[in-house]
DNA sequence: AGATAATACATAAAAAGGTTATATATAAAT
DNA sequence: ATTTATATATAACCTTTTTATGTATTATCT
């Protein structure tokens, strides 16, 4: 598949901040996870990873600490916060209309009747 | 709900296209047939919209031409061509994959086992 | 008659986010 | 010693959306 991350522009933040709901995990770990639920259909790109997790660490949804490896480099663990889980909440509540939505719409099963 | 935008985003031409599978129509319509759908959630902004057309015509997916109407100035209609009915059919076979995924991660509802 | 609302299209400038490409670091395996 | 896997990071570029604005036509309201 390709430009497969175009689909998943705008649900970035929320992937991170839904794996982070279930255990802290760091940037390499993440990617893995998305392309193993997506098996491999999906694939968050590592550079796009990188940003996103900047970019939530400055809103305050995530924070960091530093982890050690027995094998590579160092990790760099992210742990969600109690704003991100209010984002992730609130989130999941829109998904639900998100997902009907974007179904209806991109599958053509919807009515729409002309007025004129 | 803000930002609704950032969801479409990455789908918006495969709305499109999905609305001209069903009928012929034009752009002040089809924002009133997404607003209507998504229960006035989800919102394609004007601009967004005939940017995406714009698109749309320049990749050979749509054609158009000019209509009239009785209130208001003259219509500009959109018709898929088979290239764009081509494109649609095979991102509905995409999206079954990308519904379900986005719909784990988001969700939370994976399985992930570590090694380490 | 004049103002307003609804219908309809269009684009420039700015902002946001993703992709490509590249660089760096560590340790195990070949 | 070299390659592979693990791991993080950023600059430059590209695409798409948003904000803001402008234009045109007709019906309706006052």
């Amino acid at each position: 598949m390709t430009n497969s991350g175009e689909y998943v522009r705008g649900f970035t933040d929320f992937i991170i901040l839904s794996i982070l709901s279930k255990f802290d995990s760091y940037g390499y770990e993440m990617t893995r996870i998305i392309e193993s639920v997506s098996e491999k259909n999906i694939q968050l790109n590592e550079a796009t990873l990188y940003i996103a997790l900047k970019r939530l660490l400055k809103d305050g949804m995530i924070s960091s600490y530093t982890g050690k490896n027995k094998k590579g480099m160092g990790r760099r663990y992210y742990q969600i916060t109690p704003k991100g889980k209010k984002a992730i909440k609130v989130f999941r509540k829109d998904w639900i209309m998100i997902e009907n939505t974007l179904s209806s719409l991109v599958g053509g099963n919807f009515e729409y009747y002309r007025e004129s």
